[in-house]
DNA sequence: ACGTTAACGGCATCGAGTGCCAAAATGGAA
DNA sequence: TTCCATTTTGGCACTCGATGCCGTTAACGT
């Protein structure tokens, strides 16, 4: 059940020194299966290493931060976000382009869905876990502004590649805030709703 | 010229016990030199309590933590924030007070413009404050979802208002980010132009 | 067997933040 | 003037996250 050790080295089937004990993968539900019951707070990093069965300081090889378990592989979810914005026709207007890829990228497999739930859960609710959220943010809202930047033929600094993506951002987490009050609603509905009233300006609310 | 230690206490001329041995606002004085030197990172919570003449025990009296340092008395500028959107006219559209208020929220008195951008500098790039900088933006989104709900008849919790007040502090971040990297732009004429891209739901962008 | 390589994990250290409590300072009342 | 109530101070001890250092362990190839 537990995930291999080699999961870090599928390309390198021939290695050389001493194995991985663990895997992030792992470290990641020995994790949420503590912060499920004593809450993020309450669970310290010793307690997930002696859980997990390695040291405490091994912890910190695998992850920089007790916040960075539950962002689980963000980056790599970034970087098939970047390819999506890549496929994008160029006659699609931009705001529409940007709901378009968003939503898709928020589609889960009705598996997943639970546990995504309760990551969600942590990342907006544990104030620790929003405050560090932040940081993570700015790497999405860069895939968006190089985007927006790319089409308008604007540097990814300028300031209305910067506006968009901020503003998509925090439209985003207000759909998923709302998502997570809602016990059987649909996170992509949710999502193409609010992006569209940010596409079309909040006009509607008179 | 520093403050006096009865700052706190305007309004209770005549009080009891030990007096404070400094304020916050003197506080923040001293702090923000010590970071301006050495920087927010490499200065501890006890150079600034002994630069202050105090004890570090003290200092967690003055300040939940060091991050709080920087924000001065913000809580008490989302009351004058909160009174602004009181006084709106009915008949203005939302997205417009919106954009009124908040312009007007941010325009400051000449002389006070190269200490709130010292203050900009370090909440928008020293990461633990832009980190912890998301637990205040909490406020001060609720008071604008507070405007919006009001006058739309709305719960503060709503998706709507929650999704207006995220996706216009985003835009206002992105304003205040590109003010800093302005050497003398108007903040307020920023504010002002991604707030009107806003209402327009972008869409000048084609 | 031996050397190389990579991960492990103990130890020491730093810095933020908190609970506890005695000491200091201040005004008012006896 | 002395004593009391009140309020702030600040030292001490402790927890927890995070990091640098370094010897140890486990794997592989020769």
């Amino acid at each position: 059940m537990a995930a291999e050790p080699s999961d870090r080295y599928r390309d390198r089937p021939v290695r050389r020194g001493r194995r991985p004990a663990t895997s992030k993968h792992e470290l990641e539900r020995v994790a949420f299966d503590l912060f499920e019951r004593a809450g993020f707070e309450d669970t310290t990093v010793d307690d997930i290493a002696a859980a997990a069965g390695i040291g405490r300081r091994t912890f910190f090889r695998y992850f920089d931060s007790k916040n960075d378990v539950v962002w689980g592989s963000f980056t790599e979810q970034l970087d098939a976000m970047r390819e999506q914005f890549g496929r994008c026709s160029a006659d699609q207007p931009i705001m529409a382009a940007l709901r378009e890829v968003v939503v898709n990228f928020n589609r889960f497999d009705p598996a997943e869905v639970p546990w995504h739930r309760r990551r969600m859960e942590l990342i907006l609710r544990v104030p620790a876990l929003q405050a560090h959220s932040t940081l993570r943010y700015a790497e999405w809202r860069t895939v968006v502004a190089e985007f927006v930047a790319d089409r308008l033929g604007l540097d990814v600094d300028a300031l209305i590649p910067r506006t968009v993506s901020h503003a998509t951002l925090g439209v985003c987490i207000a759909a998923y805030e709302h998502w997570l009050t809602q016990a059987d609603a649909r996170l992509t509905d949710i999502l193409d709703d609010a992006l569209a009233s940010l596409a079309g300006g909040f006009s509607d609310l008179a």
